[in-house]
DNA sequence: TTAATATTATCACTATAGAGATAATTTGTC
DNA sequence: GACAAATTATCTCTATAGTGATAATATTAA
């Protein structure tokens, strides 16, 4: 996975098109709109609102977050403790405090 | 904290602003966009670029993933997280997948 | 090779993002 | 109350976001 912080919308974009391999016309079909679009936005000729960024990721398959966020191993932690139960949300933060003992996590 | 998941962009910006104790003027000069464009993006007028939104969150003090974040707690935890060496993030993972016996994590 | 099909590139057009100026309104302080 | 300063509302204008049509290029099959 390995995204970098630093890529731009366009470079994102792309990156997250080719994990799921398929063309910029797909992407467009698959997001509803035009591949003129997607491929200024993928060359960074345009800079899309974030609505219609929105859609791209739909077409993408993620989520705006996920799309903004630094790397895909932090997403897969998220997606994890995101499943968790209230019971056991507590427990990781317990978890975490025993690993920082002079943070207050939570 | 406890912004809710479905809210619209402008909703996010006068909750993060209010949060934050500063008027809509005040928010405009932080960003470095004009005071018009900011209220018109609270009130749903304008579809904002992820140009602009970046340079608003810059003036909130918060990121693109943060805006975009479901709610705070999440986030708490994602920040706890990556303050964590290599080590404490395997110890994690392992605590992860305690909880979710049939699920790989990471 | 040629024909058929999918993908990408280019370009002109319309709708709207974003700025800037100023009027209206609010929030003080005297 | 009146006056000053800040905040918000409104309006016009320019730059650009986003589309649609089509040309150019690549891909596959026969």
């Amino acid at each position: 996975m390995e995204i970098g912080f630093f890529t731009t919308i366009g470079q994102r974009v792309k990156f997250f098109r080719e994990q799921k391999h398929i063309t910029v016309n797909k992407l467009a079909t698959l997001s509803g709109v035009s591949q003129s679009y997607v491929r200024d936005i993928e060359l960074g000729k345009k800079q899309p609102t974030v609505e219609f960024l929105e859609y791209i990721c739909f077409g993408l398959g993620i989520t705006l977050q996920d799309f903004f966020s630094d790397n895909e191993k932090d997403d897969d932690l998220t997606k994890a403790i995101k499943k968790l139960t209230p019971q056991q949300r507590k427990m990781l933060t317990a978890f975490l405090e025993s690993l920082h003992p002079t943070d207050e996590v939570q």
